[in-house]
DNA sequence: AAATTCTCCTGAAGGC
DNA sequence: TGCCTTCAGGAGAATT
């Protein structure tokens, strides 16, 4: 399940393929993603150059010269660099042609994106309302506690809320909290502005550390060139239920908040 | 207006 | 072995 981690290391590894690179056909073999892929995607972007990549939360962002094409991966959704004339695979969905390299996107859930702007993204419905990027320093302990302050509803569902800041998804989202000592259901404007700073810092800690290690392979996610990321074997309560805290050795608890497993440990998180 | 629930979809896993 | 049910979940839309 791609977060911001998958989603930086997918675009770190597909950039060195493409940047720069001339379109020179489109394949689109199943439109019916969560939104319909643009009719207009192959004659839009036939002959235009990837200018550059860039990423703006959980979106994957191609920019050229006539417009930007937005790519959510979703729950199960993969980009990968084949070579052209690779026999496509079940759900592999749309492919953008560079010549000998493919850049095919696959996604067997279709929770995936495929957008075309030709306005400035940052504008676009879907990215203007975003909070900031966790690893800027426009995020801090300070913006959350702000967003916290006339929420009732539960730390966990404040992180992972896209207008409060993005790329926080659910498996991140349980290790921060871990991390900082918090529990996942406390009242978010029950925390003082200091345990705010703590969770600021350990959020930004535990992204940057899984980006470093190619993201958490977990059922659907690989990397651009196949390979898993190897960030699961860091985390220290997603999807460990029962077994032994890594701090106090006490049983991870699991639960369901806000139709999300849960995981923590009830002694170290308060 | 904030908070919760619903929805899209397929594959893996578990039960009988 | 096979069929059925359950679960996983990003995030916008719908509902309370």
């Amino acid at each position: 399940m791609p977060e911001l981690p998958e989603v930086e290391t997918t675009r770190r590894g597909i950039a060195p393929h493409i940047e720069g690179r001339r379109i020179t056909k489109v394949v689109v073999r199943e439109p019916r993603l969560r939104w319909p892929v643009p009719a207009e995607l192959a004659s839009v972007l036939q002959g235009t150059r990837i200018e550059r990549i860039d990423r703006r939360g959980k979106y994957i962002l191609l920019r050229t010269r006539p417009g930007t094409l937005m790519i959510h991966l979703g729950m199960s959704g993969s980009l990968r660099i084949v070579e052209a004339g690779a026999p496509p695979r079940r759900h592999d969905h749309v492919d953008l042609c560079f010549g000998d390299k493919v850049l095919r996107f696959h996604d067997p859930r279709r929770f995936g994106t495929i957008l075309w702007t030709t306005a400035s993204p940052d504008e676009h419905e879907l990215l203007k309302h975003l909070g900031p990027e966790p690893l800027s320093d426009a995020f801090d302990g300070k913006v959350l506690h702000r967003c916290a302050r006339q929420r009732r509803s539960a730390v966990k569902s404040l992180i992972m809320d896209g207008r409060v800041v993005v790329g926080v998804g659910n498996i991140y989202a349980n290790e921060a909290l871990f991390m900082a000592g918090i529990h996942p259901s406390r009242s978010s404007n029950r925390i003082s502005a200091a345990r705010y700073d703590m969770l600021s810092r350990k959020i930004k800690e535990v992204l940057s550390a899984a980006v470093a290690e190619g993201g958490t392979t977990l059922r659907d996610f690989v990397r651009e060139d196949g390979k898993p990321g190897y960030f699961a074997q860091r985390l220290h309560v997603y999807g460990r239920e029962g077994a032994p805290c890594p701090v106090c050795a006490a049983p991870i608890k699991q639960r369901r908040l806000g139709q999300r497993s849960t995981f923590y440990c009830s002694r170290c998180q308060r």
